[in-house]
DNA sequence: ACCGCCGTATTGTCTGACAATTGTGAAGGC
DNA sequence: GCCTTCACAATTGTCAGACAATACGGCGGT
């Protein structure tokens, strides 16, 4: 396969991250097929993820790969092999951990960073939007601060097909205030390397989460089953969905294109 | 994008997994694109584990998803995003969780698998590479009892990664009773549904195997330094990379090429 | 010193053709 | 009747050549 050859290239090459691949004329000879099939290839692995093409400019290598994988869970939830609650477990699992680790071996920087996330938060509460945003940046400052790279891109990885995908359910913050005041407590129980401590915040955190997911998922599945005919599930409810919804994404299934051949 | 087009049509369409995709051709007088970009298209989906093309027959929607991701984690692992280390700590926080989950959520029919894996274990014993197989397996099975599929699909990334990745350093079993026996102790222990129990044999099983890789680092970084003269670092040193030495990978940089063009 | 124009290199797309592979069904032999 | 073998059709894989679209850099003008 020409995929692997150039794969064998990067591995092998003196090829730096960021730095520019030959063209592909001339990529074509050197590997001895023909143009089509060396795109064909190169395609393959902008997918990947290795690699990065601008037209009229080249062909990249990424210079980070971390962030780009999300789109295998994604597809995994559409096809529905994994449900959003196993992703709420395994944040269950992972972030407390994460925080544990960050709480022993973040550096000032780390501190810094989050610091400005929660202060992001602060002026941002009542824009719910803006506020998620800093939220997770939040969580990802800690996962950085776990100073492990694997368990990062995992968590990247989960935090991009929660927040990309369908179903939008980002359950949030009914009270900033309150959830503002549990985040700065992690922060301070972190920077003050209290690994037990932060571990158990973050638990109380991502279980609270958990729940308000839950009901919200409940108060969708049965919105009329309930004896009430009003339109609306609960006031409560559809709240959370309007704040959730995000304009204009990429996704939007705008060119409705229909099977039947003709 | 066409691809995007593609997903599309995958996402809204009644196509099963497992299906056929129209021919070439066809799909590409239906997205009005010639049968080249068409073809570039699909074959990032390839990459993307998304499809799955069959010269002579057509190309299909993979009918599973799962274990196919794991050439992220090799690459950053190649690229020292990643180093081997935390993969180890990623693995030493989820792991005990899936056991926990196992031993409270196993039905008869994860038990046998496991039961199956010990005995292949056992009747291997001696073999290492058939071992490790049976063994990676029974890791597996575990997560699968888990009934979680994020967590299952992360941790077989995990271990693709690291059973396919260049160092292959799989430090594994210098005492083949011993090992199985803390193996057998974790089943049991998941049958009876001991959440607590199986959480902290599986913890000791991953920290022991976490100890070995780093002892085997250690020889391998120095394996000179020490005064000794001789060829190898260390007979158990020695023994334990002949062992994790698998036959013909399909990676073998067979064909070198070098990179300057003329 | 700054701005716009243009040429060049590169990626993106299209067209048409042929090779390689696979599944299928029909013909023939047992 | 069943099986093997062969030829055909459908499909993916590869190739060659051309043109469009885009980005970068140099050049000249202001």
């Amino acid at each position: 396969m020409v995929a692997s050859r150039i794969e064998a290239l990067v591995r092998s090459g003196d090829l730096k991250r960021g730095s520019r691949l030959p063209s592909e004329p001339r990529l074509a000879e050197m590997l001895g097929v023909s143009r089509a099939s060396l795109r064909e290839a190169l395609k393959g692995l902008v997918f990947l993820g290795l690699l990065k093409a601008r037209a009229g400019d080249g062909t990249y290598l990424q210079p980070s790969l971390t962030s780009m994988a999300s789109r295998h869970l994604q597809w995994m939830l559409l096809l529905e092999e994994i449900k959003y609650m196993e992703l709420y477990e395994l944040r269950e699992i992972l972030e407390p951990a994460a925080a544990q680790l960050a709480a022993r071996r973040a550096t000032r920087d780390d501190l810094e960073q989050m610091k400005d996330m929660l202060e992001g938060m602060k002026v941002s509460a009542g824009d719910a939007e803006a506020y998620i945003r800093y939220e997770l940046d939040f969580h990802g400052a800690i996962t950085r601060a776990a100073k492990n790279g694997a368990m990062h891109s995992t968590m990247q990885m989960m935090y991009g097909a929660l927040s990309e995908g369908r179903h939008r359910v980002h359950p949030l913050v009914p009270d900033f205030a309150a959830n503002w005041e549990r985040h700065e407590r992690i922060y301070k129980l972190i920077a003050n390397g209290d690994a037990a401590g932060a571990r158990r915040a973050v638990t109380a955190d991502v279980k609270y989460a958990e729940k308000l997911l839950q009901d919200n998922l409940q108060s969708m599945q049965n919105p009329n089953t309930r004896k009430s005919t009003k339109k609306a599930a609960t006031p409560a409810a559809t709240k959370v969905a309007r704040q959730t919804t995000r304009g204009s994404s990429a996704t939007t299934s705008k060119s409705h294109f229909h099977w039947s051949p003709k």
